[in-house]
RNA sequence: GCGCCUUUAGCUCAGCUGGAUAGAGCAUACGCCUUCUAAGCGUACGGUCAGAGGUUCGAAUCCUCUAAGGCGCGCCA
């Protein structure tokens, strides 16, 4: 089902050993203009080997090639284009997605390799906001897109519930808390506190000592401080569950940075027993002078330990209890230079597979183009924003769809695809602007653009009464006017092994819009449902869409409603 | 100062490992529902690919420099 591979190979064969298979299979390319053919081959590249005009050898190669799955061969220029049989590759294609269904697509690559995926990491006791989201969104589609690899993905919440900003949170609780109002609504009250503490701090820096003094005594194991910390934690998490909920993400570990508390001895042990470890004003450092990278700061020169330590603590327990072939961190780009020190660190320590370790930075989320603090209150919480895009989703379906059966679970499938497709459709590396306006948009390049095409082609087939398993296989057509569909159909296999390659779902984005755009086209100008001799290749092929875009969509991590 | 990232249409962005006239969506204007859900489709308008050199048969894509913006650079995570 490889032609772009079958072509290489013919071509290889009529070259007699100049270039590899392989060699050419990467100089096919799509050509962009449908009248140049479904795969094109330059010859300039032969040029030289052959001593020829580029324009002579397509030529005579055009002459030569056959294939039952090519229809037939033009020459332009230096530039070979080929055509696909239509038939042929229509029914080959459509073919196998009606067997395999969902399925189709399915890579086998990743042999059943673990990748561990650091993702999502909210901080206890602060609210979910958006800055969070992407990285459990793009978390969660690399962990779908990886699986559908061959990969076993294990998705890691790596909570940020253990620092000194709780040392900060217990101060502010003793002064001014009150423990009904955090139990009426935990999240929303500690973050006045939090927010209340910076503000008092300004003028009375005592109060940072304070904090300072309260996280010592939580680390020491203190009962009071240890039982807040509990709490604050249970109701946090109760909150974070909600959210994972809507949003249909799960995780195989919450072990978050307080995990880690009585795993870092050993990793101080083992760094000093490999002579690593160095005092640079009273702070205990790894030199990583030889990397070009500054030093990596270990332990405090309180004795107390760091955000490096923890994270080296947790690689050495991943790697043990994991054993993976990739470490995915789905984290900020702001913090490249510590995963770049991480990594450093570990290979110095004597172990190769930091190799396997891999930072996938992602642009910030800002609003007024400045970066969001939570310490200044200034956040927008995920949950309200998911609740609007639901609200909105609901209003379309009142005044487009009011007999709609479910209408709820619907709107939430919809406005939940909205904000998730929102995320996932650009380059991860882009910073985003928050805009609700923007993010509400169920127009144009959209989840719900996908879905509602996917909706429509469920609504020919029901029509239709149309099944996989019943239907037949030979069918009485030319899929002339099905072919530009086809050619796209044909291409999610690739996509899908790019995203893996690249670890960016937006690849994988960006192939079902264009998928729903292609599809969208081809339902506007052909009537499927009127009678014809060609109407069972017809349904066939929406078939084969509403499979490869309900896989495309659920790979982002997003559901697809039979109707809207 | 050093490092990383970004710069393509009015706005948001595609453009795969360099290849044939640079593509979408939004916005604007006009058109298409007695027939498969108009959350759709079509037409028009819109670009010195930040700038300058270089490599190449060929550069938005690779290299160097410059400019603008963002992020980071020891006791936060």
């Amino acid at each position: 089902m490889n032609f772009k591979k079958e072509l290489a190979e013919i071509l290889a064969g009529l070259l007699d050993g100049e270039k590899t298979a392989a060699e050419l299979e990467l100089l096919i390319e799509k050509p962009k203009n449908a009248s140049h053919g479904d795969l094109a081959f330059p010859c300039f590249t032969l040029a030289k080997i052959k001593r020829k005009a580029p324009n002579v050898i397509a030529q005579e190669l055009s002459e030569k090639i056959q294939s039952p799955t090519i229809e037939k061969v033009e020459v332009v220029g230096a530039y070979l284009n080929i055509f696909l049989s239509k038939k042929l590759v229509s029914e080959q294609v459509v073919g196998q997605i009606m067997q395999q269904k969902g399925a189709f697509g399915q890579q086998e690559f990743g042999q059943g390799g673990n990748v561990t995926i650091d993702m999502s990491s909210p901080n206890i006791a602060k609210p979910f906001s958006m800055g969070h989201l992407r990285s459990t969104v793009i978390g969660n589609a690399i962990a779908l897109i990886v699986e559908k690899c061959g990969y076993k993905p294990i998705k890691i919440n790596h909570l940020g519930d253990w620092g000194t900003q709780f040392g900060k949170l217990i101060t502010a609780y003793k002064l001014w808390g009150d423990e009904n109002k955090v139990k009426a609504n935990p999240i929303k009250e500690l973050l006045t506190l939090y927010v209340r503490f910076h503000e008092e701090a300004e003028s009375n820096p005592s109060l940072e000592d304070e904090g300072r003094a309260w996280f010592k005594r939580l680390e020491d194991g203190d009962q009071e401080a240890l039982s807040l910390w509990q709490w604050f934690r249970d109701e946090s998490l109760k909150e974070f569950a909600r959210i994972y909920d809507l949003m249909n993400v799960e995780f195989d570990s919450f072990n978050g940075e307080a995990f880690y508390n009585d795993k870092m001895d050993r990793v101080v042990k083992l760094l000093e027993e490999k002579g690593l470890l160095v005092e640079s004003d009273s702070a205990m450092v790894v030199e990583l002078t030889e990397e070009e990278l500054p030093p990596c700061l270990i332990k405090k020169s309180d004795g107390a330990t760091l955000y490096a330590t923890r994270d080296l603590a947790a690689a050495l327990y991943r790697k043990e209890n994991y054993d993976f072939v990739k470490s995915l961190y789905v984290v900020g780009h702001e913090q490249s230079l510590h995963f770049k020190q991480l990594i450093a660190v570990l290979k110095k320590m004597g172990y190769d597979w930091a190799e396997k370790m891999v930072h996938i930075p992602f642009g910030m989320m800002l609003k007024d183009g400045k970066k969001m603090s939570t310490r200044k209150g200034k956040v927008v919480l995920l949950e309200e924003v998911l609740n609007e895009s639901i609200e909105m989703a609901r209003h379309n379906i009142e005044e487009k769809n009011p007999t709609l059966a479910n209408k709820d679970e619907v709107a939430k499938q919809v406005g939940v695809g909205a904000v998730i497709f929102h995320d996932l459709k650009n380059n991860r590396m882009n910073d985003i602007e928050f805009s609700l306006e923007e993010m509400l948009r169920f127009e144009g390049e959209t989840g719900p653009y996908v879905q509602y095409t996917f909706a429509r082609a469920c609504s020919i087939l029901r029509k239709a009464n149309w099944q996989a398993d019943a239907a037949q296989q030979t069918f009485n057509t030319s899929w002339e006017k099905e072919w530009k569909v086809v050619s796209f159909l044909l291409e999610f296999p690739n996509a899908i092994k790019r995203a893996c390659e690249n670890f960016d779902p937006s690849l994988v984005a960006k192939y079902i819009v264009d998928l729903a755009q292609v599809f969208n086209k081809y339902y506007a100008e052909v009537r499927i449902l009127e009678e014809s001799e060609e109407q069972q290749a017809r349904l066939a092929l929406v078939y084969s869409v509403t499979e490869v875009l309900k896989e495309g969509l659920r790979l982002l991590g997003i559901q697809a409603p039979q109707e809207m």
